[in-house]
DNA sequence: CGTGGAGTTGAGTAACTTCAAGGATCGTGG
DNA sequence: CCACGATCCTTGAAGTTACTCAACTCCACG
């Protein structure tokens, strides 16, 4: 690993975290039974898991936890979006990667004992379920079927971090970005008249991130296409229209 | 997932695989007693893993298993070095990954029930065991600490993926060949006389498919800092002459 | 109605790639 | 032992992509 030597970390903003802790009784697993992740578990298992589980309303631009920090915990995304966002040590900025309902956030860090890589940042008001590291590893060792799921979900991880890695090193800018706004409606598009539309806040700067471009260069491409009539939308808003030119531009022989 | 139907996939040299699978009795524990990975296990956990396993020998050269194939099998690795080349739809090459002792191959595939993502080829002879995915699941639900392993291990991956991802969006060819080149030195490096020495045949051509560079910029990168004295070797050889000024080159504000 | 975040667009340029040609090193078979 | 083909490596020159720098517009929101 690269020291953190060369300049401090900056963590964004340095605004307090004042976030809400529904109060009170324990959680029954009605509230995860839904989610594609918890699929193979019964009954039981999800009251047991839920109930271990501590609910949070996180805002819009309010953090999970900071990149730096010891995993105090792990989370579940119940409903909202979290881009997470990595610094470099010399101040650059990465998303790694989104979550949305279903997917987990910091169990890497827990898991392999290091400090979060990323700061996952909610991008419309979210609500996650938290665990400690020590509670959610027995829950594991308690039920195997959970223990499959989460190594299922880390596979599903690194398939996509892999991709994105072949994309930013064998592609260029424009389909990089094309890849960036298919993989982006898939997770979180829903069908408008006219188009998919990508149901949270995305400026051509996240874009930017995601990508490994500039954010010029991002506004340069999506003008063109705009002006193709393959997207529409503007200003921290995304409409797909012609999903297939899209997806032609990224495949293109 | 990009189809695959632009071009069909080619998969390197037709070579038919005749490797040779040990034959005989039931390995016990002491074959894997050793590695890292298994170091929360008890003996009689590694004697049933160690036996439910099927040990291969791979000639330098010879594929694991080729990208694209349903997943049969996950191994890891005794001793040697594999080099996971993934090609991409346009026929373009990307080494996302290298392995060494103890680490697992084929697990996410296993796992995300989903075909193997790359071309893991032994870059010098090697040993792996293999387990059918049934089998390693059954261990992995008999053995809960094994589990814990595998997700640790899938940790250090993604962390990895992570690191890659960005410093191939953030960061000049330069610095990702230096980067790249540490990284080696350290999983797979041993001190010689006058720096350390890369203990597997590591071309050109590999350090561009690992940083997305082309061979022609790893050559004269690494031509220049051979008469900087930072390293030196030839033809399929790399030694680390000085590893100090390499980090600087790395981490450089 | 002004302020700031978000987006656009042009000009210049650096970093890499591509194209092209040739040199070094290895293994193999005569 | 030497010639050979096959890899691997080097280096120059031309060409491109996408970045940097810079100025400007648009819109939302207080």
């Amino acid at each position: 690993m690269p020291s953190l030597s060369c300049e401090p970390l900056r963590h964004g903003a340095p605004e307090e975290r004042a976030r809400q802790a529904t109060p009170g009784r324990r959680l029954d697993g009605s509230v995860i039974r839904h989610l594609d992740f918890f699929k193979e578990l019964d009954d039981s298992a999800l009251d047991d898991i839920a109930g271990a589980a501590r609910p949070e309303r996180i805002p819009r631009g309010e953090a999970l936890f900071r990149q730096g920090e010891p995993p105090h915990a792990l989370f579940i995304v119940l409903s909202g979006r979290f881009k997470a966002i990595q610094v470099t040590p010399e101040g650059r900025q990465v998303v790694v990667r989104l979550a949305g309902p279903g997917d987990l956030i910091g169990h890497v860090s827990v898991f392999a004992e290091k400090p979060y890589p990323a700061t996952p940042t909610a991008a419309t008001e979210s609500i996650a379920l938290m665990w400690s590291p020590r509670t959610f590893i027995a829950l594991m060792a308690r039920h195997p079927p959970l223990s499959l799921a989460v190594v299922r979900n880390m596979g599903r991880f690194i398939e996509e971090a892999h991709t994105r890695l072949r994309e930013s090193s064998t592609e260029r800018v424009e389909r990089r970005i094309a890849h960036a706004v298919l993989r982006l409606a898939q997770q979180a598009g829903h069908r408008v008249d006219g188009g998919v539309e990508i149901s949270f806040p995305m400026t051509r700067q996240d874009l930017a991130l995601m990508t490994g471009a500039t954010l010029h260069t991002v506004s340069r491409v999506l003008s063109a296409w705009e002006q193709q009539g393959v997207v529409g939308g503007g200003r921290q808003h995304l409409v797909l229209r012609d999903p297939q030119a899209l997806a032609r531009i990224a495949e293109e022989c």
